[in-house]
RNA sequence: GUCCCAGUAGCUCAGCUGGAUAGAGCAACAGCCUUCUAAGCUGUGGGUCGGGAGUUCGAAUCUCUCCUGGGACGCCA
């Protein structure tokens, strides 16, 4: 609001050619706290002035009068503002109170769905550090949507179909150990299909025999069919393990397999379409206006790939739930799988085709490479989620020996890092995988955020902080920074579901906690002249940390 | 070969869709616990923003080109 009032201003000394809306995009935050609170650039008025920015910008600022604004002073061409800290201030506070845990919560999802494609990790396959993304990035922008008004449906497309699975089941021909499976069902079915892709180099009759055995699954054999089922339930069994563990949960868990009897309804429309070409013996769509490769509908032994399945799941998505947005939170890698799939529906005269937005996110390098199962190259996100766990608890006993539910804080504090670590990473970027970094409990992490509400928590513990007696009323220069981080809260959440971009949340509670944590240090809160007022500004802080970390499917112990 | 993405401090990363002296954390070094949890705070050192050209009042940010790394390019998903 303090935008755009001044936007107002600067607007009606400028006149006529400058509108406020022109105006509102000019201004920028200054970059020190000694520039003030908002800034207005005058050098592109220069050029139409024919005079010195520096010039325009002393005008400016003698003639920028309002109640709300204590300052305006010229400086290097821009006019700097200083906002009335104490009016803002109760604002603020005010703000917060009256919505409290809703306070960053918007409406304009209302009566709108997201559908999100999230965690589809491959059975008889480890849990990566790669599906961890998916999972972790759908389940913040999912938090995100509903603080946004959004309904959501978070759907786990387990990876449970394709020819992958006639190669493990080849291999399993070959090599499979019952009590093995039993005793440790992905480490030994990674095992075999490990041993399986190595022999291959050697013996390349073994792919067609992959292909073959996927045959068989597509056509029902019931031996085949037996295995693929057991397969499937170890791994689901494992993955809940995780997912416990992350605390996440899901509203569909649904494999490919389930679109298996949609398939020919599908080509059927696609063909009805007329889009449907033969090509080498396969079926396709050919894209060529979008001057894209073609979408292989159909393999030339029968069999059907996962561009069809996709189809036919994006379809039924959307006759089941009329999403506004559909998201598929799947890697970087991706992408040109994605502009076909959304290409063929549009094709089809699906309009909701444009409603679908692949949410594409780096991949997890190791030594600046790609892990790949095959290679046998993982690095199992279980072991990690156990490691950060660990010393989460040996600094428990170390610094707070004395805590009660150890166990407990220790799962908060150990996932919370690596979940935070995850997070705080521009989504599209490629991260190295580093186990120091990612189990860091210093600095920028998840627990410095963790630690920084435990601070206020137990700050208001000790005042007996009640909401009902809240001051609103604060007058702390030093308390400045701090109220208006609280201020962009609501902005942040907006701008963060809009780009589909959880980081912007991780790093603005850095941001929190950072100035949290400088105001602390060197303020006495408790016993102090107004100490109602700086309650009030802790509570809001909070509240901020908690409903933040919430978002982000990060936990904020009390202790610790 | 074609297309896409990235390159910022020793390391990991920010940099708000073109603006003021490019910022954090880690690591290194030096301080701060008889006061609200030291998983914290304060300070120091550390940069040709991959190279070059262009656009303009102004470029880490936009354009072009080159170098380096990565990814994708119908019968894997």
């Amino acid at each position: 609001m303090e935008k755009h009032m001044l936007a107002l201003q600067l607007s009606h000394i400028l006149g006529e050619p400058y509108s406020r809306e022109w105006v509102y995009e000019q201004l920028e935050l200054p970059k020190k706290e000694s520039f003030g609170d908002l800034a207005f650039p005058c050098f592109p008025l220069a050029k139409e002035f024919k005079k010195n920015p520096k010039l325009i910008a002393d005008e400016l600022a003698e003639k920028l009068k309002h109640p709300h604004i204590t300052k305006a002073e010229s400086a290097g061409g821009y006019v700097n503002v200083f906002l009335d800290q104490s009016f803002f201030t109760e604002e603020t506070l005010k703000e917060v109170l009256a919505n409290d845990r809703d306070y960053g919560s918007h409406n304009f999802g209302a009566e709108k769905t997201v559908v999100l494609d999230m965690s589809s990790p491959n059975i008889a396959k480890p849990f990566s550090m790669g599906h961890l993304r998916s999972t972790i990035i759908g389940n913040a922008i999912s938090n995100l949507a509903e603080k946004c008004g959004f309904e959501t449906v978070k759907v786990n497309y387990i990876g449970d179909y394709g020819t992958q699975f006639g190669k493990l089941v080849a291999a399993y021909h070959r090599w499979g150990d019952d009590d093995a499976i039993q005793a440790d069902p992905l480490t030994e079915l990674t095992r075999i299909y490990v041993k399986f892709h190595e022999e291959a180099k050697t013996d390349p009759t073994l792919i067609d025999e992959g292909r073959t055995c996927f045959k068989k699954l597509e056509d029902a054999d019931p031996e085949v069919l037996e295995l693929w089922r057991w397969f499937k339930d170890v791994s689901l069994q494992e993955f809940d393990r995780i997912y416990d563990l992350l605390g996440v949960t899901f509203d569909l868990t649904r494999g490919e397999a389930y679109y298996n009897d949609k398939m020919e309804g599908v080509i059927k429309r696609i063909a009805g379409a007329g889009l449907l070409e033969e090509s080498d013996g396969a079926q396709v769509v050919r894209l060529d206006e979008q001057e894209l490769p073609p979408c292989l509908i159909r393999k030339s032994n029968g069999t059907t790939t996962y561009a069809t399945r996709d189809l036919a799941a994006a379809i039924d998505r959307y006759e089941s739930f009329h999403f506004a947005e559909s998201l598929y939170l799947v890697g970087h890698e991706q992408t040109l799988h994605f502009q076909q799939v959304k290409y063929v529906l549009d094709k089809m005269d699906l309009p909701w085709a444009n409603d679908m937005h692949h949410v594409p996110f780096g991949m997890i390098l190791k030594d600046g490479k790609k892990m790949s199962t095959r290679a046998g190259k993982t690095v199992l996100l279980e072991q990690v989620l156990q490691e950060a766990i660990d010393r989460a608890r040996e600094n428990i006993a170390d610094k707070n020996p004395d805590l009660k539910n150890q166990e407990q804080v220790a799962r908060q504090v150990g996932v919370g890092s690596v979940i935070f670590h995850d997070l705080k990473h521009d989504r599209t970027h490629d991260v190295e995988f580093s186990l120091d970094d990612m189990l860091s409990f210093e600095g920028n992490t998840g627990p410095y955020v963790q630690y920084t509400h435990v601070r206020t928590k137990s700050l208001l513990k000790k005042a007996g902080y009640e909401k009902e007696d809240a001051e609103v009323k604060l007058v702390d220069e030093k308390a400045w920074p701090l109220i208006k981080l609280v201020r962009a809260f609501p902005k942040v959440v907006k701008e963060s579901y809009e780009q589909y971009d959880p980081s912007r949340i991780a790093k603005y509670l850095l941001d929190v906690s950072r100035s949290f944590n400088h105001y602390y240090a060197h303020n006495q809160i408790l016993d102090s002249d107004q100490e109602a007022g700086r309650l009030t500004l802790i509570y809001s802080v909070n509240l901020i940390l908690q409903n933040g970390l919430e978002i982000l499917g990060i936990e904020a112990p009390d202790q610790m």
